[in-house]
DNA sequence: TAATCATGTCAGATTATCTGACATCAGTGC
DNA sequence: GCACTGATGTCAGATAATCTGACATGATTA
């Protein structure tokens, strides 16, 4: 299969369920994003679109804020964590990752959503 | 665990996202509601609001369509399948109903697609 | 041929989302 | 105390999304 089409990946998912989803508010999802928290695709009508993955960054960084964090605290441990790879890199984590895959559980995680 | 909220159930997602996920027009998803097939919740300002089941519901729906079934049918079905625990005897005249229909009718009711 | 089924499309009204601006309020440092 | 910053609220004007009801259409059925 070429299409690896993980759904938690693809943007669908309008501010107002973001909000259902979150209990965040439209200004503090905006907000975030202007920090480069996050990065929702848009639509042809330039509205906001998220994927489940998203959800799960906000609901992340919302707990994040409530232990005492800042944005900027918060996104310098995001940018630490997922540092800007190579192409080398990323193709050496890729294959690491599918070999993991195989081997062990679908991933653990430890957030809610769909 | 006394929240077994199953976030499947929970209505969050506008029919956009819905024409989306299951590449179904609005008409189509609005009329198969019509028809009984669907319930989909409303918001405060009176837009509907699906459950992932609600979109596993119109994909099987699709494909049951695709395979020569009428909306009518469909619905048969599903009453079948989710039966009223109450009446006994309603779920048997239906069952009769649709085996002497499948007799009479062989439904070569084949579509075009695209 | 007439009727039904499933779908398309349009118009007018209402709701949702967008951006940019100004306001507030709690900390922080001087 | 005062100024500054960070996080959020709110508002207004513009655009997009959704709603309902109606009319149209091709295919199938009686």
């Amino acid at each position: 299969m070429t299409e690896i089409h993980d759904v938690r990946q693809r943007a669908v998912l309008p501010i107002g369920t973001v909000i259902a989803l979150t209990e965040l508010s439209a200004r503090q999802i905006r907000y975030y994003e202007k920090q480069g928290l996050i990065q929702p695709q848009r639509n042809a009508g330039n509205h906001r679109l998220y994927a489940l993955v998203d959800v799960e960054d906000l609901l992340a960084i919302k707990a994040q804020l409530a232990s005492g964090l800042t944005l900027g605290e918060i996104k310098r441990l995001q940018d630490q964590s997922v540092p800007h790879p190579s192409d080398a890199e990323a193709r050496q984590m890729l294959r690491e990752e599918l070999l993991n895959q195989s081997r062990f559980t679908p991933a653990p995680r430890i957030k809610q959503g769909f």
